[in-house]
DNA sequence: CGGACTTTTGAAGTAATTCAAGGGGAGTGG
DNA sequence: CCACTCCCCTTGAATTACTTCAAAAGTCCG
């Protein structure tokens, strides 16, 4: 078994940045694995909480679903990620389901050893802290932006995040690094998939971007800037 | 100087509970007190971040502006809570503003404190793990709430959620305990205040709410959350 | 090659915003 | 105590950004 590539990759994660090799040890002795192929789900909502998990390779949706069947994306989960924070919070149930969007591979940890871990190793905790605030923070100017921004603009801050954490250079731009329907982005922007459909082959008129089926490549990222950050007047 | 009713407050807050006698006296002889009018600002979006604090008394409103001006309110901060949690999660700004809309009574500690208690106490790491994890998913439901519904249902979520933690029994129903204007709700609902007032007036005509300036009663909780939960069709 | 899913595009409908104007309450200062 | 001002609130009417409805075309896969 290799288990050092894994190591290595531990100490990179946001979330056990700066532990010792002791605490790696343990980590890694206590970790299970999971594959999952695409379209597998990782953890429902509502499920009881039982594991952590740290996405080593793939891509994985956070989705959010309301009583009407009704579901918004809160977020894409990539390499070196946390998904399934709610093991980290100390939450019985999860709030929102995980499916993965690519063939992905994760390792684990049942709740009782990441509570052991965060006793044993502050710096872990600590970590958390951090990379929860940092998407406290995401949220909130999503919030934002759904609440002031008209749907082009909240489509090109959607495009250019996802560019930004999962962006690959192409020859034809950046191109989102995952399958992503006009459904997808409609459930991420909070609009319609008729909208984000006519949106796109707008901007694809115009040569801002260049899109197939579940995929998106930005050409003149610069041009989506000036369209989302622009000043209104 | 009266120091026992903090210290016996510290015990009970979300972040300190749980703690030692030891901690709590540390906790004790580190804090800086504070004291806000209301309209005070205890802090602004984009300033270095210096410190945390402690709601004891009054209520406080954190907001998230835009360049343009644009606000959202994220949300009221009451007693016992904590506001200004950049110095907990280590970033360097602070990512929205807070007012306070009452008297209000908080105590405060420098960022360097705040890192040091985490890291002699464990604890109090978690327990604000815990605590941000609510808040986000808070924010998630909000999400949900702004990407999927219409504006009268989010009014009627917003009220039943400020009814609910800071609501007070009165005779004519559960009176939101602070200032809140058709302003206010329209920040965090993601709406205008002419579309609140619309429907305020239409709910005070229905003996479901009655309100006055800055004022709000549920009278007919209940009928709001028909409102708000019905069962599409 | 059938079938399921994704995407596109037009047309109709509408929820909510924007525009506009007036009324009222609270505080201030003369 | 009255006049003045500053918000806050209300209510119509016009406008519009976006959704909903509808249908068809494209694309992938077994």
């Amino acid at each position: 078994m290799d288990y050092s590539p894994d190591l290595d990759l531990f100490a990179r994660t946001e979330l056990f940045q700066g532990t010792s090799p002791e605490a790696l040890r343990f980590l890694q002795a206590s970790a299970g694995r999971r594959r999952l192929a695409a379209g597998d789900i990782l953890l429902q909502q509502g499920d009881r909480t039982t594991s952590l998990f740290v996405v080593i390779a793939g891509r994985l949706r956070a989705s959010q679903m309301a009583q009407d069947g009704q579901q918004i994306i809160i977020r894409y989960i990539g390499p070196g990620e946390v998904a399934g924070y709610a093991a980290l919070v100390g939450s019985d149930t999860h709030p929102g389901t995980v499916t993965a969007v690519d063939d992905s591979h994760l390792i684990g940890w049942t709740s009782a050893i990441v509570r052991q871990i965060m006793e044993r190793y502050p710096i872990v905790a600590i970590n958390a802290l951090t990379l929860l605030g940092r998407r406290y923070h995401e949220m909130q100017i999503r919030l934002r932006e759904l609440s002031t921004e008209r749907v082009e603009r909240r489509i090109g801050h959607t495009l250019l995040r996802l560019a930004h954490q999962s962006g690959r250079r192409t020859a034809r731009g950046i191109e989102i690094a995952f399958p992503l329907s006009r459904r997808d982005l409609a459930e991420m922007v909070g609009t319609t998939l008729h909208t984000v459909s006519r949106t796109l082959s707008a901007w694809e008129e115009r040569g801002i971007v260049s899109c197939g089926r579940c995929r998106v490549v930005l050409c003149k990222p610069h041009a989506l800037v000036a369209i989302a950050d622009e000043e209104e007047e």
